[in-house]
DNA sequence: TTGTATGCGTTATCAT
DNA sequence: ATGATAACGCATACAA
């Protein structure tokens, strides 16, 4: 790779001369500029980012951890953040926590030694279950970090998150004022505080236009393999209209299950997934899903923490954002 | 961040005694060594990356070129690339191309800023299309590159991918044992070398065993929406045993197809998909699946690429691994 | 307008 | 056994 240093050689003129005039400095001469950029561009000359790191106390590379890359919502997110860090002139050091507070705590350290200038985490699972985040909270100055999906109260820092609530609030209200009568809410993540927010927007929808609840129904179905069971009974017996999953998974299981009916009546249920582009392509008819936006909150999350690193006024009021789903209807 | 100046000043001792300590030279007495280590401990030093990254000419740092990351097959090679990379100690600088060589080519340019010490790169469609690789050829050193599934026989260098027509010819082979006799393959990437090596094993085996062709079932379904239309009159006509789907998502889409068929013998046929463990998972009744082994091929490309960066002798002759696939059968 | 000197954090070589 | 020094590539304060 060429250098300052060759470059300089070559024209003869020194080091600090041709950093300046690629830097463009007002005190160089337009024509050593051209000189230099000309043999910089014949030379293909690209400036090590570690000697300018090193003097810039800045590697323009931001650290993210995510907990699965296998899960197509961080798939997606991390395609947001790789988008905006890549317009802004960030390289993206990426991680995986594999949902273990042991590994993120080791990622933290090793993204710790000078190679990043911020930090992007969805926190591990079981960080979460734990609830101990001295490995973030201990190591990582707030100033450099933002958090997306998985949150933590603990951590006072800017924050990407979804409204859970809001979301099938919304679209449970939408269904409504459409006409559904019955509306139906599945979910195989009761337990999770997801699945619980939820299912709490489902419910107020249903409260604010006085639907009573006994007109509802609500599976906690654990395992997939009695979820099809219990569906299909379920399906037989009641008479909805509309269903409303709460994960990827039981929306399209859901809408299987309905292709085995044989009654029409069965089959012309609205049935509302949780999902993104990739999965809803794979179901036939198409089924409606609500989508997250999980590329905008990688793109809002990067956008909020190059906006800090870069910020001359320091200690900003930590924002607390709020991606807003939206809900796409093929029917 | 502490430094070893920070660390030298503490102790009384020199920069160098320190560096020497923490990488345990012989030099140093043993005493000096556990006193730096207990302060370096204490005091959570971690070496600068940029700084020693200078000085030995080394980021510890992989460049990763993907073509997208949604596609959940790239995902899952990445966390192979992730996994064995983090195991050696080395981070994994990640980019997307989105498929346009413009992009590919700026990666390059990007990640040879001295920040990466090789690549693992898998073409973008329209590089492979256009067949001009020349941004790579002549940016990246083949001894600090692994291609890995869309590869390039314009280049010489370390290459894993998988041997399609090998995986068809296999499963089909395994199909007619089973004895099946009227064994399908449906595809939407016939216009593919992809698909067209699939095909070439399935037909390959049917040849092997005597079947004659006109008992096989090919279909070239382009568009989405014809497709399912398609696939209904051809369900309903012949009376297919096995059906093996060339890609994603014709296998889903074939079997929810199945579902709305009410003939118990459409029921019955075995539909095997092309897919993963993550896309598996959504249907129902669970399909069979060949398995490409993503995460393998993500292994096996870093590990290729990290054994010839820290090989002593140069110009190892390049190596064409081929990854097996897997055929999952859930019936 | 250009050049010189310094230091970022590390390691390797060469004194002491 | 320990320390001083130089160098990696770059940017900048300062000198010329």
């Amino acid at each position: 790779m060429s250098s300052l240093k060759e470059l300089s050689k070559l024209l003869g003129v020194s080091i600090s001369t041709v950093s300046k005039a690629l830097n463009d400095a007002k005190d160089i001469s337009e024509n050593t500029k051209i000189r230099v950029r000309e043999l910089a561009e014949a030379m293909n000359y690209q400036p090590n980012k570690m000697g300018a790191g090193l003097r810039n106390k800045k590697s323009k590379t931001i650290g993210v951890i995510i907990p699965d890359i296998l899960n197509s919502f961080f798939a997606e997110v991390l395609f947001g953040i790789e988008k905006k860090c890549s317009q802004k002139g960030y390289d993206t050091l990426v991680c995986i926590s594999n949902e273990l507070s042991k590994n993120e705590a080791e990622k933290v350290r090793l993204l710790k030694s000078g190679s990043v200038d911020g930090f992007l985490i969805s926190l591990a699972a079981q960080t979460l279950k734990k609830g101990d985040i001295t490995h973030i909270k201990s190591n990582i100055d707030p100033q450099k970090l933002v958090l997306f999906d998985r949150l933590s109260d603990q951590i006072n820092c800017d924050k990407v998150g979804v409204d859970d609530q809001k979301i099938t609030y919304q679209v449970t209200k939408q269904l409504i004022e459409k006409g559904y009568k019955k509306i139906a809410f599945i979910s195989s993540i009761h337990h999770l505080s997801l699945g619980k927010q939820r299912r709490k927007g489902y419910l107020k929808a249903l409260n604010e236009f006085s639907i009573p609840n006994e007109n509802t129904l609500e599976l906690s179905l654990e395992s997939r393999a009695t979820m099809h069971k219990y569906l299909n009974d379920w399906v037989q017996k009641n008479r909805i209209d509309a269903v409303i999953a709460a994960d990827n998974s039981s929306g399209i299981m859901f809408q299987n299950c309905l292709l085995t009916q044989n009654s029409r009546k069965a089959k012309k249920v609205m049935v509302i997934g949780f999902s993104n582009d990739k999965n809803a392509l794979l179901t036939f008819p198409k089924m409606n899903y609500i989508d997250q936006n999980a590329g905008l909150i990688g793109e809002k999350a990067a956008e909020l923490l190059i906006k800090r690193l870069e910020s001359e006024t320091k200690n900003l009021p930590f924002v607390d954002v709020k991606i807003d789903a939206k809900v796409i209807f093929f029917e």
